[in-house]
DNA sequence: TTTGTTGTTAGCAAGAGTTGCAGATTGGCT
DNA sequence: AGCCAATCTGCAACTCTTGCTAACAACAAA
């Protein structure tokens, strides 16, 4: 996603307001690479706002996913994860903690048989296993 | 999965009892292809067994998870999908009716970057976009 | 075939994650 | 400052799935 700045150009431009509680998510969201839930969204912003409700941040995801400044993840861990990262990359799933990390990979190679005419949008990857801590024990 | 017959030594193997609730069960998944839902499953043994819990479907779908003789697949169609087939395979996942077909892909080739001591156990691909009949405009 | 043990089932309540709703609130323009 | 529309909060409701438990049934033994 683009920085707290130009979204609030782009929330404007569609007649969309700034609130501090938006301001509060589109912070928290930037560069964060560790593909929170709404809930972890919503822990780290109430921190400094003990006011917002999970609502909120559950209608900003959304908002923001729409408008496809962030991507909304259902990687089987339960929840939907948000990651500002919109740009094209894989993930590596932690079957034991959940943990989501980036990883790239080129998918240009893969070759699909037998599509039956069905229409390819978009392919994603996930690999499953164990992150670094949990596979040395400390998780 | 292997057969019904089959599955029922392996539960009597186990100490686990061949109920007609079970047999049933494993009769509307063998060779089933459409990847159901436990909902789906249970609408289709409950046709010729209507006091069969909805319950018992989830209980029994597990079971046979455990068991490995099919695969729970979070497709992110909002409910877990069931799968007989075990082997070596891949999705594609329509985004307008959320069907489900296998597709065979050779992803021996896939060499993720930057794992960071990431242990990887397993590789799912899962291509989204319209089935034939949707993308055809008559689903 | 009858019986006993133990696993299984049905039904309902509850849990997690997410969304719908409505009234109170507030951003942003005039 | 004031207005209007967008937004926020809090709660209820919704979907999918699981926990709980009394009634029930499979299966082995007699």
């Amino acid at each position: 996603m683009r920085s707290p700045e130009e979204l609030a150009v782009a929330f404007r431009e569609r007649g969309l307001k700034i609130t501090p509680q938006r301001v509060a998510i589109f912070r928290a969201l930037h560069g964060n690479t560790a593909h929170p839930a709404a809930e972890t969204v919503y822990a780290g912003v109430a921190d400094g706002m003990p006011s917002i409700s999970l609502r909120t941040v559950y209608q900003t995801l959304n908002d923001l996913a729409e408008m496809g400044e962030i991507n909304a993840l259902d990687l089987g861990t339960g929840s939907a994860r948000f990651d500002p990262n919109v740009g094209e990359h894989h993930h590596l799933v932690c079957d034991r903690c959940d943990s989501v990390t980036d990883v790239h990979v080129d998918v240009s190679g893969l070759e699909p048989s037998d599509l039956g005419g069905f229409r390819i949008d978009a392919a994603q990857v996930i690999f499953r296993g164990r992150c670094a801590p949990c596979a040395a024990g400390l998780g």
